[in-house]
DNA sequence: TTGCACACGTTATAGCATAACGCAATTGAT
DNA sequence: ATCAATTGCGTTATGCTATAACGTGTGCAA
């Protein structure tokens, strides 16, 4: 999935979490875009929902948030599986990637026989100058 | 952590997920339990809390759900990282562990000096009964 | 020009989770 | 035995997360 122009919904949204510092939830990106004319929760998650779908945006599930992706420029989607290491203390947070994690966690779908459609993986706890 | 004495609330959620085909939500545990006297989402917050901690039930955080761990009376926190395969088809959740991928991720976790707190691995897709 | 696809706005509602209060039972040190 | 601390419990209220359902406008292709 390559991103189209977005909309103007979209870029705001998007805008928003490029500058954050950390994670946010979508009704953190809801207030801080009350001034550009969002309403409604709606408005967050349908831009949302496409920058998700462009590979510019991740969701962090284990805490209800998004970010945006980062490498800049390019598609998240090619990078095999996303994995991610969340701060408790500050909210920042490391994406990585590691084939040999995705050619394990593959290799054993492949022996089920499953489908996988979305995997997870994020690891919380504390980043190295919290931890000080 | 191993698991003392449950109290009645506790052994009634464990209760209640341990003969679920797959994941509930607290609130369908909740509506489980109306007839032994639950009224409130608490009374099932309060008890998974423990069961987590006993390391006897886990939390799939990609779907807001709880399920029993797979393995009776193992306590499942010396297996290293959980992984799950939930099928967004039937519902049925897989769990399984792999050395390989837990070395992975904690020696980029270590290279980083990052403190993992709790892990999470969640493939969903689609079970090989639900793909035909 | 008509029909379709898509983004958008709005209102309402559903679903998930916890704060804060007070009470009862248990435990364990003195 | 008694007191203090801890833990579990029940209840009410509230907050956070996410989507359903409806209608509008716009652009574009047949």
């Amino acid at each position: 999935m390559n991103a189209p122009q977005m909309t103007r919904n979209q870029a705001l949204v998007f805008d928003v979490l490029e500058k954050a510092e950390g994670p946010l939830s979508a009704y953190t990106i809801l207030d801080k875009l009350r001034d550009q004319g969002f309403r409604a929760p709606l408005q967050v998650y349908r831009a949302l929902e496409k920058l998700l779908e462009y590979g510019v945006v991740h969701r962090l599930e284990s805490i209800n948030s998004f970010v945006a992706c980062a490498h800049p420029g390019e598609n998240c989607h090619s990078h095999g599986i996303v994995a991610f290491a969340i701060c408790e203390s500050c909210g920042q947070v490391m994406e990585f990637h590691d084939h040999e994690v995705d050619h394990r966690l593959m290799g054993w779908v492949r022996s089920q026989k499953f489908k996988p459609a979305k995997t997870t993986i994020e690891i919380r706890g504390t980043c190295e100058a919290c931890a000080a």
